[in-house]
RNA sequence: GCCCGGGUAGCUCAGGGGUAGAGCAGUGGAUUGAAAAUCCUCGUGUCGGUGGUUCGAUUCCGCCCCUGGGCA
């Protein structure tokens, strides 16, 4: 699919692609062919709780090469693109194979992100329970830039602008204005991206499934059952509310397994979507 | 065999004499600290079949077929 001795030695590696394109494998052979370290760029599979069911490296796969990023967030904690831009840095200079779905984490990266300090989970609970007209009137009074700028039906926008504007005493218009040089410049890496066939990958997402499930997804699913209450950002691995609520009698397995396939394959196509207007500059490898 | 419901979009269903509409699924898109999140766009399908009434039937009537329940 790619040959070795093409992917320069002396400069990090990006691997991008839906979920289920078998980003993990060639991270994994890339790693072994030039001794390098794989480092977690999915916004889930730094939680600990959700081995299988985020499809993280297994204990084996982890064993080919050093990985990082990987299950050291708390199932409780929150975890945001800012601070994985904080844990990836000190990794550039070993030159590591950067691997995951999350295209968001991918651009702060190679185009950088603007330091905002994190909005107190307080403010974050306060601000939760205004109503959206509240948020959208008071985003129009304080930054007025950015409430023409983005998307004004989106709640999870104009109420990140609020909290910014609140926590901050700066307008989050003001914060991206001022958006730092990116850590890693696109052409300072290898950035490959795994460019699927929409029915070869829906159908490799439905196997998945399935082969989590053999592989122990309910056992994992069991045994965070008394944690699920207190879950934080890992509560939202997909296909963890269906197994949960399957383990609570809510719904039959054929259900739940439905429900998370059917998540699964919209998931993916929002990262087809991201992948298709952000592939400028990476190398497309076409997938089968 | 008789009685009562149903048969309308891939699925679940609403509607109703002037050829029809929701949710879900699906599609395309957006994306600056929740991103596996969040948000936006896109709806023609022999309205089970066949006769009849009517200017006009998917809608009313007859018969037939399928299906759920009840009584035998």
């Amino acid at each position: 699919m790619i040959k070795m001795d093409s992917i320069p030695p002396d400069r990090p590696v990006l691997i991008a692609g839906p979920t289920a394109s078998g980003k993990t494998g060639l991270a994994i052979a890339i790693a072994r062919a030039q001794s390098r370290l794989i480092v977690n760029a999915d916004a889930l599979q730094v939680y600990d709780g959700w081995r299988v069911l985020t499809a993280r490296p297994t204990p084996e796969e982890e064993a080919e090469a050093p990985h990082h990023l990987f299950g050291h967030v708390p199932f409780e904690a929150h975890y945001s693109v800012g601070q994985w831009l904080r844990d990836v840095a000190p990794f550039l200079a070993q030159n590591p194979v950067i691997v995951g779905g999350t295209g968001l984490y991918f651009r702060a990266l190679t185009e950088g992100l603007a330091d905002i300090p994190a909005v107190p989970a307080a403010l974050r609970a306060e601000a939760s329970a205004l109503p959206f007209e509240h948020l959208l009137s008071d985003l129009d009074r304080l930054d007025p830039v950015l409430a023409t700028r983005i998307d004004r039906q989106n709640r999870t926008r104009v109420q990140r602008g609020w909290e910014v504007a609140q926590a901050t005493g700066r307008l989050l218009s003001d914060w991206q204005a001022g958006t730092p040089a990116p850590l890693l410049p696109l052409h300072r890496a290898t950035p490959l991206m795994l460019a699927c066939n929409r029915d070869w990958l829906n159908t490799r997402i439905a196997a998945r499934f399935e082969q989590m499930l053999q592989n122990g997804a309910l056992d994992e699913a069991r045994a965070n059952l008394p944690r699920w209450p207190d879950a934080g950002g890992a509560a939202k691995a997909i296909g963890a509310p269906e197994l949960i609520a399957h383990l609570q009698g809510h719904l039959s397995l054929d259900a739940a397994r439905a429900a998370a396939v059917i998540a699964s394959r919209q998931y993916a196509k929002r990262q087809r979507s991201w992948g298709r207007s952000n592939s400028a500059g990476w190398t497309l490898l076409p997938r089968p």
